[in-house]
DNA sequence: TGAAGGCGTTCTATTACATCA
DNA sequence: AATGATGTAATAGAACGCCTT
């Protein structure tokens, strides 16, 4: 399902501005950026893991990312000791996919060449076909290691404009999910430290964050949609409200005296209504009497301004 | 000082694959 | 087994900001 945003928040003078939640926040975030009522699904802040106490899921603990530490995670309890071995991330334990997240990674190729799709002096088609070449070769190692949970038949060929589909383990989603709660973007040295403790490219951890702040706005939407719909209910409703007050005040005005007759819509010269500053209701002057549009107006019965 | 161009990054829309009911 | 729905990794292209010339 596609959420269309609606683009009536200003136009109701509500503080949403739904094409703009997340769009550059983390360049905003100091001055001047209007919020909508949020999920907490955005880290919309610096880390509160600095000066405050970041609650830690079972698997993740504070420091726990490398750009805040000097002690890689890897070397923590459930991540990859350096063998690539079956306790890596997403060992056996996943029960399904292909474990080319756990891949070591041989060369330093990959975070020199491959940590951006905008690297220096390459054109993006050549970038890619190098990403590709380089997918290539890692899942025929992934093959040799492992095999996929269904039908692999293509495993073999490396499926000529067939794209794989890794999927992240349990422990990595985990990290991420961490990692985004701290930061909704990257730098690239986080970025790259960040890859480096998945066993994951820096583009995949990219493009991780990218889908995963896409993901963060389509719920943030949908949200903003309930609040306006809710917001658009409550606004009908008062604009009924005050169109009832509006037609009897008319029919007070067009009453003889004090006696209300029922033609809600006579006209009525708008300088013959008063607003009473302090209560916001209307009364009608004329040069009789004052009549309220509602019982219990009393206070005004001297003049209209007297309260 | 402003304009132009390159580069890096992000966003949005979309595609393609994997899984589930 | 086939199929549609769903979730999500990955891609393409545009836009933006920053820097250099």
């Amino acid at each position: 399902m596609r959420l269309m945003a609606p683009d009536c928040g200003a136009s109701l003078g509500l503080n949403v501005d739904i094409g703009k939640i997340v769009q550059r926040g983390h360049e905003n975030s100091g001055s001047g950026r209007r919020l909508p009522v949020q999920l907490d699904l955005l880290p919309l802040g610096p880390s509160h893991s600095a000066s405050g106490t970041p609650e830690p899921s079972s698997l993740i603990t504070k420091n726990m990312f490398s750009w805040q530490q000097q002690q890689p995670f890897r070397n923590g309890s459930w991540t990859n000791s350096g063998s690539g071995a079956s306790q890596s991330l997403g060992g056996a334990s996943s029960p399904r996919g292909i474990d080319m997240n756990q891949l070591p990674l041989t060369t330093e190729f990959d975070d020199a060449v491959l940590s951006s799709p905008s690297s220096i002096g390459m054109m993006k088609r050549e970038r890619e076909k190098m990403h590709e070449s380089f997918d290539l070769e890692r899942e025929r190692g992934a093959c040799d290691l492992s095999s996929r949970g269904g039908g692999g038949s293509d495993d073999e060929d490396g499926g000529a404009g067939s794209r794989k589909k890794l999927r992240l383990s349990k422990e990595q989603s985990a990290l991420l999910e961490e990692s985004f709660k701290h930061h909704s973007t990257l730098n690239p040295k986080q970025k790259n430290a960040l890859a480096k403790q998945l066993n994951l490219r820096p583009r995949q951890v990219e493009v991780w964050f990218q889908n995963r702040r896409a993901r963060t706005k389509l719920k943030q939407t949908e949200v903003d949609c309930e609040l306006l719909k809710r917001c658009c209910e409550t606004l009908t409703i008062e604009n009924r409200r005050l169109l009832k007050e509006l037609q009897e005040l008319r029919a007070i005005k067009a009453a003889p005296s004090r006696v209300i007759a029922h033609d809600f819509y006579s006209p009525l010269p708008a300088a013959t209504l008063t607003m009473c500053p302090s209560c916001e209701r209307v009364a009608t002057v004329d040069n009789r009497s004052i009549t309220f549009s509602k019982p219990g107006y009393s206070h005004l019965s001297q003049a209209p301004t007297a309260c």
